[in-house]
DNA sequence: CCTTGACTTAGAGCGCGCTCCAACCCCTAG
DNA sequence: CTAGGGGTTGGAGCGCGCTCTAAGTCAAGG
């Protein structure tokens, strides 16, 4: 597979692909005959990888010290399952965080539909104080 | 207030401050005698906002526009919750797309312990397979 | 009075992660 | 044979969101 194809069904544009190779977070990949990148198709399981790495908010030089160990051979699996313990907690807190922010969101929209309604009610009944007392406010449970 | 003291209330540093001020995102604040920035303590909870906003990953030209409705006044209230309501939505997105990184992590995590048991075993006993026939498995629901 | 230090401005610089360019090479189809 | 469409390289450029600098003003404290 040459780099067009691969960019194809990776998603990655063939500049990002060579970047990656230079900065070492693809393998050197063989070239063929006229020095041109071929590539297996095992390359797309990393780069998969490497995307809900980056999906997570994994900076390169982080991926980047994933990859020198992955490199490294079977020796480095402790480490790796390290780094990877890290940044899952990591994740596990960002995402926690954003949890938080969307009640905050939650309540934000909410209160802008409660203020739009009462400047309803005010246009049409000037005198009334909130909502008017409609059925289904009867019982507020 | 002083943009000092308000740069240690807020978390943002003073240059920050300023080069929100600059771009829009802080209303220009008022001078005192010197012409030095004179905060009121409100411009807290709109920093504060403006951080979960940066959290949940809007960038910086859209709080400008929620900036810029929330300045034109009442009339601006749908318009807000428009927009807070599709950044809801892609913050959601976001927090499903961790969370399936977050399953594959698991199971690359899982994927190791599980090898690095394999290898102990290999050590201690070169000629059984896999796992040691042990209780903790004779029921494996 | 003079120093200290927090403030002011416009604008330069930085780290990140690409993205693209220039100039060249090579293969294939018409 | 030649045009087109891929590939190669090193390095420049970009958009984002700050972060810092330079040169200056100002007010309070010793």
């Amino acid at each position: 597979m040459k780099i067009g194809e691969l960019a194809k069904r990776s998603g990655l544009s063939a500049y990002t692909i060579r970047y990656y190779e230079r900065i070492g977070l693809l393998p050197h990949a063989d070239r063929d005959a006229s020095k041109q990148r071929d590539y297996d198709a095992s390359i797309l399981v990393w780069i998969e990888f490497l995307g809900r790495l980056k999906t997570t908010g994994m900076p390169i030089r982080d991926m980047l010290r994933y990859a020198k160990l992955r490199e490294a051979g079977a020796v480095t699996h402790t480490e790796r399952r390290e780094l990877l313990k890290e940044h899952r907690a990591r994740v596990r807190a960002h995402v926690a965080e954003l949890q938080a922010c969307l009640l905050v969101l939650d309540t934000k929209i909410v209160g802008y539909a409660d203020l739009e309604q009462r400047m309803k009610d005010h246009d049409a009944e000037p005198h009334r104080r909130r909502k008017p007392a409609g059925a289904r406010d009867a019982r507020p449970l």
